[in-house]
DNA sequence: TTCTAAATTTGTAACGATTACAATTATGGT
DNA sequence: ACCATAATTGTAATCGTTACAAATTTAGAA
């Protein structure tokens, strides 16, 4: 995966920061929050402002490259995975889970006619890890 | 419906703020903001106050009478229908819809071993009204 | 009724994530 | 090198929410 190239072909031109961003967004698959991006990268890249990283997510999200998602209300997390997927969040060790989505079947005669533009699933729970131990 | 009575049956004592935001919460069906139940309210209430609504709908939620909701991430909207439902928000008109659910059908390996306690559907787009105007 | 403690409500200040904005820095073409 | 444009940065403002202490109301005992 050359991020340099995937972020052009999406009419993203690659600075330092975008790469170093989408980078990080790709490989950690953490779902992480602005902050959380901030703080990895404030070590590689001193001069890094939190303004920038805020810049960047919201143009890789214009240009379908990254999606946001929003569990816990109080601030937003970010995904480089663009295939519909569900997430669990575990209360307990905090970690979001991508989850498989199947089958979706909601009350057809309620949406005739509608545009589904995004479909958004999360649950809340326990994880498996938090559960036996 | 007697609201004082499905106050009292849920542990919460019914004050004069507690009846009518969940008069309003119950009877206006449109996931209102807190800001909007403020507002509709202030007049009835000349005294009431905005952390009233905000403790009220926290009490509520945590005796299982009221679900919050959070489509936009700037915001919450508040429910008072408890059945497990989705909800469709329309760009246009901003109108939330109650969807029902028929099934939902994840990949099972994944969440072997997992407890759900929460489950949050909600889709985002242009609804029938808006389209065809 | 009157007194008193607990519960509820209220207003204000603090908080934290996000956005606006103007200044600075980097980039690319001439 | 020079200039125009784009990108980055830092600071201040915004806004929903929460913390907290003071004021008010409620309910039970005396
Ligand atoms: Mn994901
Ligand atoms: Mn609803
Ligand atoms: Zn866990
Ligand atoms: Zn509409």
């Amino acid at each position: 995966m050359n991020i340099a190239h995937h972020l052009y072909s999406n009419n993203i031109k690659p600075s330092v920061q975008r790469i170093k961003i989408f980078e990080y967004l790709y490989n950690s698959k953490n779902h992480p929050t602005v902050d959380t991006i901030y703080c990895q990268l404030a070590g590689e890249i001193p001069t890094l402002s939190k303004t920038t990283v805020y810049n960047t997510l919201k143009l890789f999200i214009e240009n379908g490259i990254t999606s946001s998602l929003i569990i816990d209300g109080n601030e937003a997390r970010y995904d480089a995975i663009m295939k519909k997927h569900a997430h669990f969040k575990c209360n307990d060790c905090g970690y979001i889970y991508d989850i498989e989505i199947n089958d979706l079947k909601l009350k057809d005669s309620q949406l005739a006619g509608f545009e589904i533009g995004e479909t958004n699933i999360h649950l809340i729970g326990k994880c498996k890890k938090c559960l036996t131990k």
